[in-house]
DNA sequence: GATCTATTTCGATACGAATCTAATTAGATG
DNA sequence: CATCTAATTAGATTCGTATCGAAATAGATC
């Protein structure tokens, strides 16, 4: 459907047409002529933003004058458009954790703050303690080098993810708890 | 530009991996697995959305991190689906004339009423003017006939008409007149 | 009903792009 | 520096579709 009428508008020739179809209506005798094809190749075209509810048809004799419409591009413009819309070509929704990590990422992909919010702030640190691997182990030095990597405050973060139960400490030692263990 | 902004979206497995991106970060493996594809494959998807803007990358080791770019994709949206810009793909820009009509004409090509300001009845005159052929005489019934067709008010239309000096009647049949003599 | 006109449908050809495997590059690790 | 990993580039094959000429259709005209 969404990609139906992409693959319509992803074409020069077809743009061409629609451009002129945006000024006023054309037979396909002009819109063949405006853009320098058959007939039949227009024709073809025709169809397939037909097909994608792109143009309109209106016939008088043996005259098809066809439109543009302009109602149906906009509200798939804007389908195709929404963030959530373009995820459910995924199959994938996106969930309000991913949301949150997301709003909380700079473009090089480092934290922007520790989240003062508690809602926020285990999504976070999930996301954070997934850059360990789980059964193996970390001298602190690797612990705060990974975390520096997303954030400065090293400390912070180090506490919260032991608080949160999602890294465990032993005797200079850290690593990774599985998921099932971390508090919610 | 557009077009290639277009062709890079109208494709099944772009959708689907832009689909991905759209709920967070994402690295070439895990774009492979998520639309099962090879990584070749994704990768060359990928510098096509990349090419096109959609996409942003950031580097970290040799793992490539790969996002949607929410702000282009907007921006673009915008730029594609606004009828001037789209008019500007044919060459042909859209002039304050076509505007005019296209606005007073129904689905079905008729017109919605008789303009009340001046500015705008000299542009749709015109268009009715149009309908006929120059250098042929028309009886006082076909005048009506092919006016009709386009508003039921047959009277007003055809007195502005020759007021416009578009229409001239002498003895019963009327003609059309050469655009040049045509009242601006 | 025969003819003329505008459009569409059909069938063939050609061009472009999607996908894969294999080879190469760039970065990290020991 | 040798090796390993993730990604990209190159080359070959396949698939889709853009285009055209020829034939068929639908409406108007005489």
């Amino acid at each position: 459907m969404v990609l139906q009428f992409l693959k319509a508008l992803a074409h020069e020739s077809r743009l061409r047409l629609l451009g002129l179809l945006a000024a006023r209506e054309h037979s396909v005798q002009e819109l063949a002529t405006g853009v320098a094809l058959k007939e039949p190749t227009v024709s073809h075209h025709l169809a397939m933003l037909r097909e994608a509810g792109l143009v309109t048809l209106r016939q008088d004799g043996n005259t098809h004058w066809y439109g543009l419409n302009q109602k149906a591009l906009s509200r798939l413009s804007r389908a195709v458009f929404a963030r959530d819309q373009l995820a459910a070509f995924a199959g994938a929704e996106i969930n309000e954790e991913d949301r949150i990590v997301r709003n909380y990422l700079t473009p090089e992909g480092r934290l922007k703050a520790f989240p003062a919010t508690l809602k926020k702030r285990r999504p976070i640190l999930a996301w954070l303690a997934k850059q360990f691997e789980e059964g193996r182990d970390y001298p602190e030095s690797e612990v705060n080098e990974l975390i520096e990597r997303r954030h400065h405050d090293r400390e912070t973060f180090r506490r919260e993810l032991i608080g949160h139960r999602m890294l465990a400490r032993k005797s200079g030692v850290y690593w990774r708890l599985p998921e099932s263990e971390w508090i919610r």
